[in-house]
DNA sequence: GTGCTTGCCTTACGTTGTAAGTAAGATAGC
DNA sequence: GCTATCTTACTTACAACGTAAGGCAAGCAC
């Protein structure tokens, strides 16, 4: 019999849209291994096979997730200085992909719009902000080189960033064979546990260091 | 029956350092997808659940696949200028993260004794090369963003990173909308298909930027 | 000899992605 | 009205996966 399952209520269409943004509502709570063919489809009130008429595969399911997670970052805007809207994107994208962790470790196919869209932008706002286009090519390679790594290296985290975790981290270190490693040794103790210490703060240090030395490259040719 | 599958001759004992080895070559060769429990085993000439005599689970295996990539970056010198060293683990890095590819996108459980000796020696390098316990963090914590992230960026290419290449990334881009993403468009027709193009080579000029931005900074404390 | 340890094998289970076929409702043409 | 076709969802089934539980054989200690 196929019989709707809950006959009461009309029942809102199945799409890819809605698939993805459920989706990525179970890989937000439970994390990207809770996300199965059979967990989506119940979670959206239909069968597994079902999905298969409006997603190609998983592999489908997964592009559209993150092309979702793309979409909610922060295009840079033109309207103001380049480097500050650099900053701004960077910013929304750390608290973007921080928010969706599984998005980041993703294995990326196809390149969705809102991904498109974005890096577009990005060259946009370099362009207009002056810099030639090798420059630019420099500039797009190096902050995003950058911007991904770091927020991979702080997902990756055992801990999360953050002042109050950072015994955690010592701890782990403590339990390690005492002269293996001397320099993490002396490094937590005199940095990793002095009072204010916290590694997400690294992040805003190194991308003024890539945007001051692409501004001095623009500078220098203008 | 308990016969062993190649009685002629003695069977090199299983240990989880072969399995590790092994479970690499099939990565290398076959992409990680190709490493399975069975496949292994198979390689090895032993059946899947004895492997579980020597390591713990499957994600035990991967920690060690990854352990034994990092075993073959070449650590920091404390010999020479800790730029050039800084250059040099680079460079290593890139070339044998380039060699693993699947290396970079595997899930980060425990750092084995290669991984943290490594990172040991980077903290001595940037130390022994005059920089502040302060400047190191956000020399660590830079490097290795930019690092990480340029190779996971550039492996994440749908193409070899090289200049023969360069028609086939032009003609991905020329099959999008036309009007949609007119930088990206105006990037490849004015760069990207210019002679001589070669994404890999912006890894050097990020990386300078990076260095050169700390050396100016390490200078003005002294 | 007996008993313990080590190393490997056998069998089996639950879960996964998805191929293949089918059936119910909606819509269009007459 | 009736039928043909399309869309959407369901059912069944399968091969491949990681791994739990237990068994058999050889080597060693005594």
């Amino acid at each position: 019999m196929a019989r709707r399952t809950t006959p009461a209520q009309a029942r809102i269409p199945l799409t890819r849209e809605r698939a993805f943004e459920v989706a990525v509502a179970i890989a937000d709570a439970e994390g990207i291994g809770a996300l199965t063919m059979r967990r989506l489809a119940q979670e959206l009130g239909v069968e597994a096979m079902s999905l298969y008429h409006h997603v190609a595969n998983k592999d489908d399911i997964l592009d559209g997730m993150v092309d979702l997670v793309f979409a909610e970052i922060e295009l840079p805007s033109t309207d103001v200085d380049w480097r500050t809207a650099m900053r701004r994107r960077a910013t929304s994208a750390r608290s973007v992909l921080t928010a969706h962790p599984w998005a980041i470790g993703l294995p990326r196919s196809t390149p969705g719009h809102a991904t498109l869209r974005h890096h577009d932008a990005v060259l946009g706002c370099l362009r207009a902000g002056g810099l030639s286009i090798p420059l630019t090519a420099h500039a797009y390679a190096a902050i995003d080189a950058y911007l991904f790594g770091f927020i991979a290296q702080e997902i990756a985290l055992p801990f999360e960033s953050g002042p109050e975790t950072q015994e955690l981290a010592a701890a782990i270190v403590a339990a390690m064979p005492a002269d293996l490693y001397p320099h993490m040794r002396e490094f937590t103790a005199e940095h990793v546990m002095q009072p204010g210490y916290d590694y997400g703060a690294e992040f805003d240090y190194g991308l003024e260091l890539i945007l001051d030395g692409l501004e001095r490259a623009r500078k220098k040719r203008a």
